[in-house]
DNA sequence: CTGAAAGCGCTTACAG
DNA sequence: CTGAAAGCGCTTACAG
């Protein structure tokens, strides 16, 4: 029973209903309808029920483009880890998903590989979509990279670092006090010739390379030939390869603390090979405590990192940045835990 | 020198150069541009190049955001995956994202953590930014989910299994035969009483259990005491538990076949704290060849699995859809390899 | 507190 | 092979 020509034009539509569809439901207009769902400024009580009411009806589902296009911002976030290979940042990305998802963000995630030009590149990518909002690892980037950050006017929180500069956010710890601390453990249990590897050596883990020498220094201990600089990538292969290198080379080292788990995890299995006794003949430390750390035989002493509770604490700040609330904390310091097991 | 009059309105552009600037600079329309921009239709070769030029010199980038409003399609694919603290996945997204991200391509991760309802929640999700594209691992969904990404019409590769079925696109290898193949293996050394011990019980676990018992079955040597299945979620320390459940309550077994590497890993360390002699008391085997397997004390025989060359596989074949391109092979096998090592 | 108009920057669907 | 018009579905900026 149409008695309309039929149209000339096939529509574009997707077949959803849109805002203007619930705004006829309601009875208002669009705009009236666009506050109501965005929670902004203050839309009479009754209208904005009548909203929710068209909206369940219809099923509603704001679309996120025509939202981006219209407002230049999208409702996504943009989070930048060096690795995913690495379980820390695995960790961390997981939480900070747990947090951002359930309030309509979306994740993209880059892998930088330690590789600032790499980082760069991604940031101007994803700075093209007109993010949400930025999560960032570390602070290691050139002055050019930090004006584009900032120029670009998206909120950016800093992870697994913290810094205090004005305008800057960030969530994480001391790296080189966690390498400080846990030097010092060694110390207080006795060792003297206290060996540090390290591989990767990305700018956290030159930062615990700093704890290190301040807790040796502050003992009087200090030697540039204990320490043990590996640019390769870290690996449980690595670690063994480089237990056996100090074994060798420094046979009266009785402790190593080695910048990641995997290379102490490493380390241990190449002393069960070796039959070198471990914690008796030499002490192994590790850091993070990844999983695993506390299976292995003798079960590894490491530094155990925050990283859920940084990812979830650098989700809410951003998400405050993200609604323009002023943020009272713009640095915050979560600390970490010296965890003896065996190995030490 | 403007003597026009001040706007009364402030503009809300963002100050990026637009198509119709480039269109202007070319002196050709905007539709053009677009064209010349998406290699549609042939757009006059002299013409491509004017455009080209103003790009370059305006530093034109297209916006996503106007390019999927206008056109209902967004440049994201979405990838949705079980665990992201399983390196199996990691290793796949590493490669999904090697390849889409210089195809301009954004890809949005979701981890489901092996829950139907979390997936559907996350597809329903996704599909409303209408990605251009879509990886989902396995085949394990229901048949109202199956029609929601059918009805999408937005491309879908499944990767990890494969699956004969008209219009159904797939990267990966068969589970079972992986699951029989390793089992022969360790009949083939010898062993008799070969336990299956599987964790986390996905749909895959469960095809390698078929796989399992087809090589017991055809070996007259099934026995249902010998399978050993946690709903627990994969860990070393899981892995190490199992290990001493097996020796103790069926102390003839000659060998575990653990369908994760990491279980596997517990158990290997588990023997070493027991006293357990691998593999002269008891054979152990893995699945996935996993960081760390080779080396463990012994190192560990294990199915090796292409998840790397899954996830390039399947970008390729996703965007050969997206590209509305016919794919000549839409079920893609690319098999496993038994690696044996010293603890079979 | 509410709304009419304009606009965000592209692509689609027709037409020639 | 090229283009003028319309439209995608929202939000912004004014105005009242």
């Amino acid at each position: 029973m149409t008695g309309s020509p039929a149209p000339t034009r096939r529509p574009r539509s997707s077949g959803r209903a849109t805002l203007a569809d619930v705004a006829q439901a309601a009875g208002v207009s669009p705009i009236t309808v666009s506050r109501a769902l965005r929670g902004e400024r203050a839309v009479a009580p009754e209208l904005v029920e009548r909203v929710q009411q068209a909206v369940r009806l219809l099923g509603y589902v704001p679309d996120p483009a025509a939202r981006a296009l219209a407002s230049s911002r999208s409702s996504h976030v943009a989070v930048l880890i060096p690795l995913l290979s690495n379980a820390l940042f695995v960790d961390l990305l997981d939480a900070v998903q747990r947090s951002l998802l359930p309030a309509g963000y979306q994740t993209l995630i880059g892998v930088t590989h330690y590789d600032p030009a790499e980082e760069e590149a991604l940031l101007r990518s994803y700075l093209l979509h007109r993010p949400a909002g930025l999560i960032v690892t570390g602070f290691d980037r050139t002055e050019a990279v930090k004006q584009l950050i900032a120029g670009s006017g998206v909120p950016c929180v800093h992870v697994m670092e913290t810094v205090a500069a004005p305008g800057i956010y960030s969530v994480g710890f001391s790296q080189s006090d966690a390498g400080q601390a846990m030097t010092q453990h060694l110390l207080d249990s006795g060792r003297r010739r206290i060996a540090f590897a390290a591989a990767q050596l990305d700018p956290r883990t030159l930062q615990r390379l700093q704890g290190y020498r301040q807790a040796m220094q502050a003992a009087g201990l200090v030697d540039s030939k204990l320490e043990w600089l590996d640019p390769q990538r870290s690996s449980l292969a690595l670690g063994g390869a480089l237990f056996e290198q100090i074994r060798r080379e420094a046979p009266d080292v009785d402790a190593i603390f080695f910048n990641n788990d995997d290379l102490a995890q490493g380390a241990l299995l190449a002393a069960l090979r070796l039959g070198v006794k471990v914690p008796d003949q030499l002490a192994v430390a590790g850091f993070n405590d990844l999983t695993g750390s506390d299976q292995m035989l003798p079960p590894l002493s490491t530094v155990r990192t925050p990283r859920s509770a940084i990812g979830a604490e650098a989700a809410r700040m951003l998400m405050a940045l993200m609604r323009g609330e002023a943020v009272e904390r713009p640095q915050l310091d979560l600390g970490f835990e010296i965890v003896r097991r065996g190995s030490s």
